[in-house]
DNA sequence: CCATATCCATACGGTAGCGTATGGATTCGA
DNA sequence: TCGAATCCATACGCTACCGTATGGATATGG
């Protein structure tokens, strides 16, 4: 649309907005250049290949979707509870992006690229270390500890992909009573 | 590999392995081909397009992921504990295919192509109408049971999405923590 | 104001897959 | 056994995308 310059940052944001919606194999060049009202020929003065690009997509999320939350987090404070629920929703979304989309479409990768299945590995030890710190200041046991983080954090992953109804009650509702009967 | 002549079957087969690992960008005519020790021409005698393979692949996975499935359990009977994790483990897989990666495939399918969601959508809800009906037969709330549906069920689907480790313990362990917690 | 670095458009060759057309091979029924 | 139906190979045109090359436009500092 803007018939102005591009910033190597705008094509990894697009990137990113085309990453949740059609997974990795959507993210090309001259679509993306299209949509960004550009040809490619910018493209490739800003990055060596379509590879590079990828990497550049991957840190962004990385930084956005660990750090950044956690920061924030920590900034507002709180109970550990009120920590848990809070990571919950931050980490679906913030801004513009849809972090819980690209997370998914992440996940779906993961199982078919070793590299991107061990960058996921390192941001769900960064998470879930920083899940088992709040439910350790509870005083739970050690493998009831792992089985809540385990199940929050699947929670978080699978409740999106799920596509049942619930009869009589909302998803948030359904949700909400679920995370009750696992952080109280 | 096999010279002999192939049936309509073998097509979906092979493209239920190709969808399991590579997801619905993967499965590809001419590749398929290949991979069938054969060429396209034999493809177009038995299907319309490669749209007809898809929705003929959706077809195959509804069946053997809900309708058998249940079928066995319910075959074997047994408390609606032990029903439940049985349905557990046998979700995942059945005889050759990976009946679990094949699932996760398609969630990520849905979230990008509508048909697919309505289809999903349409599974899941067979899948927790028969959870919903063991956990009762537990006589658990109305909502509580719904939120353990939920939780079963995102536990089954968002596991194999999740890359982290569990210090000291083994997935497995943790798993079967997880599961000791929801349904006894 | 001009020279140079920066950024982008256009054109090109190459690859991969889709769907069709056409003819050859193989199987099957009468 | 011999048509006829069934199944498959090959060749073709078409589209979409990747990455490169080259030159034009635009900014920027001296």
């Amino acid at each position: 649309m803007a018939k102005a310059r591009i910033s190597p940052e705008a094509w990894v944001e697009e990137g990113l907005q085309v990453l949740a919606k059609g997974g990795p194999d959507a993210v090309r060049v001259e679509p993306l250049a299209r949509s960004l009202g550009i040809t490619k020929g910018s493209f490739y003065w800003s990055f060596k290949d379509r590879a590079a690009l990828l990497e550049a997509i991957l840190d962004r999320w990385e930084r956005a979707s660990v750090d950044e939350v956690i920061e924030r987090i920590e900034a507002r404070g709180g109970e550990p509870a009120v920590k848990l629920r809070h990571l919950f929703a931050l980490a679906r979304g913030r801004d513009g992006i849809d972090l819980g989309r690209v997370d998914l479409a992440i996940r779906d990768w993961a199982r078919r690229d070793e590299a991107v299945a061990a960058r996921l590995q390192r941001v769900d030890d960064r998470r879930i270390d920083y899940m088992r710190s709040l439910f350790a200041a509870t005083g739970a046991g050690e493998l009831e500890t792992e089985a809540r983080c385990l199940l929050v954090f699947s929670l978080f992953v699978g409740t999106p992909f799920i596509g049942a109804s619930h009869p009589g009650h909302s998803r948030a509702e359904v949700l909400e009573e679920a995370l009750d009967q696992l952080v109280g």
